[in-house]
DNA sequence: GCATTAGTTGAACAACTGTTCAACTAATGC
DNA sequence: GCATTAGTTGAACAGTTGTTCAACTAATGC
């Protein structure tokens, strides 16, 4: 792993820093999984996921649930989709949506907890 | 609780949406759990946390790690500082930044598995 | 006191994000 | 076939976000 740029400052800890380093996983790793937890920074999105945690719904169910048009509801629920998050089902003319997976709930339940704090 | 505002779609699920109305929070509280994560939606704050998960560090240690300017790093430590996700203490010239609890290397860690399925 | 270094902070600017709007596709029923 | 409704999508625009820069505070050592 080549040096990283020189940052603004004489004194470190180069001995911790080196330490620290060798545990870090690659820059793409992080902005990755940035990248999923954005996707859960939205107020509509993470309404939408907890809402799936109660029952599978299609797009108009949720955009009357949450008072939004079902194009913003639809751009939001290819957000989730993309992060495989959500999964679908067309059923004639209505497309259900559900949790991908329990990863999804157990990142809610975390984040409430922590704020509850 | 009062209706939400008409969306544009006729058919709804009615007993479904209804059913998942009465177990949704206040939208206020998915407001601040969506900015909670939104702290984690940035590369170089989740390198902060992942870095932090194993050792405290001063501003400069963090800024040296990630090639990054002191004031970027504490521009993040202060959104971080503000979601109680990290504590730090002074020693001098130095502030030496810990993780808060361990929500947050939960919370990481369920976001990496999600990623590697 | 002064000089130096660690760290913070506000403003500015570029890059990104979410909703709206309009146009579109997909399935149903006539 | 056509009309209707569910859902998707791209462009546009306003609002937000992260880094840089410059100015600042805090602690140390002389």
């Amino acid at each position: 792993m080549e040096k990283q740029p020189i940052c603004d400052c004489d004194v470190i800890h180069e001995d911790v820093v080196d330490k620290v380093r060798e545990n870090m996983s690659e820059k793409d790793e992080y902005i990755d999984l940035a990248a999923l937890f954005k996707i859960f920074g939205d107020g509509t999105r993470v309404q939408i996921l907890h809402a799936l945690e109660q029952s599978e719904m299609c797009v108009c169910d949720i955009a009357y649930l949450l008072g939004l048009t079902k194009s913003a509801v639809s751009h939001q629920l290819k957000a989730l989709r993309l992060s495989n998050l959500v999964k679908f089902r067309r059923e004639g003319q209505n497309v259900y949506y559900s949790l991908a997976d329990n990863h999804v709930k157990t990142i809610l339940d975390i984040g409430f907890e922590h704020l509850r704090e």
